[in-house]
DNA sequence: GTTCCTGCAAAAGCTTTGCAGAAGA
DNA sequence: TCTTCTGCAAAGCTTTTGCAGGAAC
């Protein structure tokens, strides 16, 4: 039991590490442990909850360090940077594109998915599009009852 | 000429009286003013840039008012508020809705038409959606050649 | 008279910058 | 050795809050 999740942990730790050396990023201690928790919780962490969450494992890591790595996840399309609010940044490892809904309610955030085709005859016809953010806000059906 | 240009503002201010109105918003001078900014530069200005472009009219104006004002509008539905980037907000006057392409290199940001038919058994499915955010990040023709 | 609005100053909160020491190639 | 990375402290910016005077109803 042990031994299986220490394999399973190597194999991982492995896979983050081709991943950043992919992306020509060195693959630091600290890089990994981040990329790691936007892998296992993909909620749309802030900057203050990865931070608080990877203090208890690393006590000497500061705030610059996790802003550092997130600036170069996103530079290198790693990680996608969502502006929800204007008070924060949000981040989500970059899959396949989805769309974020926010509910003014309870602050929760749903990811769901979207058809966005563009006409190619549209005013962006020749322009080269590297991300696509959709937000909707409202009240979900949790808070509507 | 003068006179028509005369009946046109007086006829535009009475416009944005009766929205402000509707809206359950007292149609102050600052807020009058505010929205004609918005009516007028359909540029997603930031705080700053309605701020600097009233004071000369009207020089005791506070930042303040401007962010009271603009959340009162955005409470209201009558503009829109854009997280473009994460460090200050944009805003839009509410009209049908569109999608907003920033270029990464000029800065400059790109309205385009968007369908967005989001299928009734998605996962939205029984949400209330009351404001839809398309962001599109990349290189604007212009910048590419 | 009571409520709402404005605007100044201060505070709050997120993010960036400068820099020195440490780690890695 | 030289470059890159980390982390502390300070600074920078946008936005919010507290509050007093003023305007509107």
């Amino acid at each position: 039991m042990y031994e299986e999740r220490g394999i399973c942990m190597v194999n991982n730790i492995d896979f983050y590490k081709k991943t950043l050396e992919q992306a020509n990023i060195r693959p630091t201690f600290q890089r990994i442990k981040i990329l790691e928790y936007l892998n296992d919780y993909r909620t749309h962490p802030n900057v203050d909850e990865i931070y608080n969450a990877l203090c208890p494992i690393m006590p000497t890591l500061s705030k610059t360090t996790v802003y550092n790595t997130l600036k170069a996840f996103v530079k290198s399309n790693i990680v996608n940077e969502l502006n929800i609010e204007n008070t924060e940044a949000r981040y989500d490892l970059h899959t396949h594109p989805h769309g974020h809904f926010k509910c003014k309610e309870c602050g929760k955030i749903f990811d769901f998915d979207i058809n966005m085709n563009i006409n190619n005859d549209s005013e962006l016809k020749g322009f080269k599009i590297d991300n696509r953010n959709v937000i909707f806000e409202g009240i979900c059906s949790n808070c509507l009852k």
